[in-house]
RNA sequence: GGCGACAUAGCCAAGCGGUAAGGCAUGGGUCUGCAACACCCUGAUCACCAGUUCAAAUCUGGUUGUCGCCUCCA
């Protein structure tokens, strides 16, 4: 097919024309959550972006097939050694079992997702399904002498490649490991940045998950899931590799090398990173305390679509700080569109040349490495064209398979029991208004709009006559 | 210390060498008893300095500022 589709590919750092592997498929793997806490709105970023970014290659027509793995073991709160498993930290803190805890906040990960409508991964994966997968990797590294054992744990050694650093350019020499104060240096390694690929020796007395291996009771590494579980799906060859900006070094900096050393060729050619969602004190993180989630937003009153909508008006490439104060500046955006939308009439025909035109405009700004900005402006462009409600209804119809928007959602206001009763009453001081005012009593005008307000009714005086509705 | 990103009107934001899209807000107007809705009109020479060019927000060099990464992070 027509491969017309352009992206920032990380590895490059060019913007480059999309080509698959094999033609008209995609085979798209994204780093998914560690379930021990919520996911705040800032990781929620990241999978609204590659959302956009999956629904826009569906749109292109071509088949994708996305992976997402679920990490439910082995990321440590802090280095290698010293650090806690979050994990067993979040079980500690909920007094529940690890994979209890993983449950909770995989349900709970996947709920915030459809309310922001982000499509499901068509596989996900959670790592402590695929145990087997990772020791037979790692066995087969070690077998390559890609790897090796010290002092319990088994370790990638990443003075075995000639490019290690494959996406900053750095030397060796130029890094410094230490450079936070709470990082210390794991003194088995051979190299400062190798990592580790098998646990035994874990420092947490009450460490609840261990599987047997050649290399004895113990837990695999945090990087060498996202090679298995991809490879697992998607085989040996991969199109595009999504996650945050933070996960270039070293989480994707490792995936590639332990990857590549096994496959003994190049793994994945496209590399997608979203930026960051700061506040105005900088990056948004967990380990700060309070965190903004989904729900925090909805309990302030906010419709999660509007945070979506926040999202796709910004570049993914771009850092994004977030405020209340643009949030509600979204609101109104959000929902005066959606008005914009929903007024548009069902007559006429869909003018199918117009149809093409728009499509291909907003196909476009899309192709230009998921210019969503631009996506937007097309929308509303389309919407003051010369040109039937029925077309710019279809259109908007369209364009909605990919914003998500839900640009044809019911009211705002989820529609409440009208009865009978009530409708009468307000019927009957609909028309009791409106004779106050032939008479220009607009006292007692206002006196009734006022009451019909105290009850939860509110009332418009439009050019189609007299609206009302429960608020 | 090393690597990197960003800097466009009150706010969000596009722009990728040819003379500043779009949206929200503001102000003015049409409509209206008022309000709300809708519609029309309304604004920036692009952080700063130097250079390349017939032409720069767009390229180069430098300065300043903000942010990120350098084994918790999306």
């Amino acid at each position: 097919m027509d491969n017309k589709f352009k992206m920032y590919n990380s590895l490059t750092k060019k913007v480059e024309l999309f080509v698959p592997n094999t033609d008209g498929k995609v085979a798209m793997y994204t780093c998914g959550p560690t379930v021990y806490h919520f996911a705040h709105i800032g990781n929620l970023r990241s999978y609204i972006m590659e959302d956009l970014l999956e629904k826009t290659l569906r749109y292109l027509q071509y088949d994708v097939k996305r992976v997402m793995n679920i990490t439910d073991v082995g990321h440590l709160s802090s280095d290698a050694d010293t650090g806690e498993d979050k994990m067993l930290k979040g079980a500690k803190r909920e007094h529940k079992t690890v994979m209890e805890i993983a449950k909770f906040y995989t349900d709970a990960f996947f709920e915030d997702c459809r309310k922001l409508n982000i499509k499901r991964p068509d596989v996900v994966e959670p790592a402590t399904n695929c145990i087997s997968e990772f020791i037979h990797m790692i066995t087969v590294l070690l077998e390559k002498g890609y790897a090796y054992e010290m002092g319990g744990n088994i370790y990638f050694d990443t003075s075995k490649l000639e490019n290690y650093h494959v996406f900053s350019g750095q030397n060796e020499d130029e890094l410094l490991v230490g450079v936070r104060d709470d990082v210390e240096e794991d003194l088995n390694k051979k190299n400062k940045s190798d990592f580790v690929l098998w646990f035994t020796k874990s420092k947490f007395d009450d460490q609840e998950l261990k599987w047997e291996s050649p290399w004895g009771l113990g837990y695999p590494g945090w990087h060498i899931e996202c090679s298995c579980i991809s490879m697992k799906h998607l085989g040996e060859f991969m199109d595009i590799h999504c996650g945050g900006v933070d996960n270039i070094f070293p989480h994707h900096t490792n995936e590639i090398a332990q990857s590549e050393s096994y496959l003994g060729h190049k793994w994945c050619n496209y590399w997608f990173h979203v930026h960051h969602l700061n506040d105005k004190s900088g990056k948004m993180s967990k380990s700060k305390g309070d965190f903004l989630t989904v729900s925090l937003l909805e309990s302030k009153g906010y419709n999660p679509l509007v945070y979506r909508l926040f999202c796709l008006q910004s570049h993914y490439r771009k850092p994004l700080e977030f405020s209340y104060e643009v949030l509600d500046q979204m609101t109104t955006v959000y929902n005066k569109l959606v008005k914009r939308i929903a007024d548009l009439s069902t007559e006429g025909e869909v003018d199918q040349a117009k149809f093409a035109e728009y499509k291909a405009k907003f196909e476009n700004a899309l192709c230009e490495d998921l210019n969503s900005s631009s996506a937007i402006t097309v929308l509303y462009e389309m919407l003051k064209a010369d040109m039937s409600d029925a077309t710019k209804r279809a259109l908007a119809q369209s364009f909605d398979e990919v914003l998500s928007l839900d640009l044809f959602a019911a009211p705002a206001e989820p529609a409440k029991e009208i009865d009978s009763e009530l409708e009468t009453y307000v019927l009957a001081k609909i028309e009791e208004r409106k004779a106050a005012k032939k008479e220009k009593d607009f006292a007692k005008a206002d006196a009734i709009r006022a009451e019909l307000l105290e009850k939860g009714i509110a009332i418009e005086d439009t050019r189609e006559g007299v609206k009302w509705k429960l608020v």
